[in-house]
DNA sequence: TAATGTAAAAATGTCGACATTTTAAAATTT
DNA sequence: AAATTTTAAAATGTCGACATTTTTACATTA
């Protein structure tokens, strides 16, 4: 395992990355230098050096002398992330529409089938789920063209993955709420065809901010 | 000076995201551990973490066992970012002529008041003209009362940095433009106590994208 | 001379050690 | 017993050293 394409610190900071925001630790956990260094048999540069980049992404907090904890969460953050989410969201699918072409809505087309089939499955595992329904936004956004713009979305995302997986857990077996869903995702794809702006980028932010009333409950319930 | 507030890292973050930005170093440079070592006078670690820190905010990319380099520019990449700035800010200007109050208001009229005065001096000095040109735009989005989105703003104005100093190096003799520049502020003021959103919104877009033009010459110039 | 191969030099990434600070526990005082 | 001080333990941040890889300089061959 030597010829490794990445470094120690950029593997370390894909596992933090992701056990942090699948729960693996919990928000403000103290991250123990020497717990870490146990856990994913490393030394301390290369553990300290992935710490570093996940506080610049804004997972992770550190105080001089004090150590690293997991960044907290929160009422306000949660409503002040996923109405950015939103906003940039609908940026971007206005962009898409306006310089989407054929492939583009062809993709779209693809993506929301893809979606639908699996959505109407009697069993539904969730995995699978969450990419297809994914790939059907990234599909609507990708016309969009602007790499910055998707970072941005993409962080953004990441940052809401704490979030959502609360939203996950009260709706597993929420069909109710899968369903709605499921209709607003055809209305989407039917907007953006017919190239409406205006009311695409309405539903999309609406969309986007369905859940957060339900994790507010969940997350006053923690 | 031992019991400072940051430990090493954080400091030499500081100082290397400005010696970036500022253009000390120039694109695609190399960043030599060993010479960074000896000019910041601090150690392996803390140098690595702060770079490490760079890396998640684009200023620097690492390629495994070759070093840090000084992340590139290109016409692309200007285009992008001044586009996605564009964009962005136009969204908070929209949010905070919503959100924004009577106190919104004044503080606006007053960082106005703060860069015409300055704007019409026979000697300007650039430094304190930047100065009072953020306020004045940073005065027109704050009504829009979102961390998450001020971060962005934040970042992608940081990141601009480097192609904007090319634009000041052109223009810093350039009544002209400055001219142009003050009447499009004036525009801005007005259409925000208007509330009139839409025509903020155009204009703040064009604004911003104004200067992309001259930057590119500039660039292919290089 | 150009191309290829080899040896030396330089640079990177990782580790363990150490001084300093913080935290926890025990002892002392009020 | 509660509050404060003292002492011990644990944890952090920084450094220099070292093995490994890359780069450069030089020599060999076609």
């Amino acid at each position: 395992m030597k010829n490794s394409r990445q470094n120690t610190a950029a593997q370390i900071l894909e596992s933090l990355t992701n056990d942090i925001i699948q729960g693996e630790y919990s928000p403000r956990q103290k991250l123990h230098i020497k717990t870490l260094k146990d856990r994913y048999n490393v030394g301390t540069s290369p553990l300290r050096e992935a710490l570093s980049q996940l506080i610049a992404k804004d997972l992770v907090i550190s105080e001089n002398q004090r150590g690293f904890y997991v960044s907290d969460i929160s009422i306000e953050d949660l409503t002040d992330i996923y109405q950015a989410r939103a906003k940039i969201e609908s940026l971007c699918i206005e962009m898409a529409i306006e310089k989407g072409d054929d492939f583009w809505e062809a993709n779209l087309i693809a993506a929301s089938h893809r979606l639908n089939k699996y959505s109407k499955l009697d069993e539904i595992e969730m995995g699978e789920w969450q990419i297809r329904h994914a790939a059907f936004h990234e599909a609507l956004v990708v016309g969009c063209m602007s790499p910055r713009l998707f970072q941005i979305r993409d962080s953004l995302f990441e940052k809401s993955t704490r979030y959502r997986n609360l939203w996950l857990r009260e709706n597993v077996t929420n069909t109710a709420a899968l369903k709605i869903n499921q209709n607003e995702h055809a209305a989407l794809l039917i907007l953006a065809l017919e190239r409406d702006k205006k009311a695409a980028k309405k539903l999309i932010e609406a969309h986007i901010m369905t859940p957060v009333e339900i994790i507010k409950k969940s997350l006053s319930q923690l």
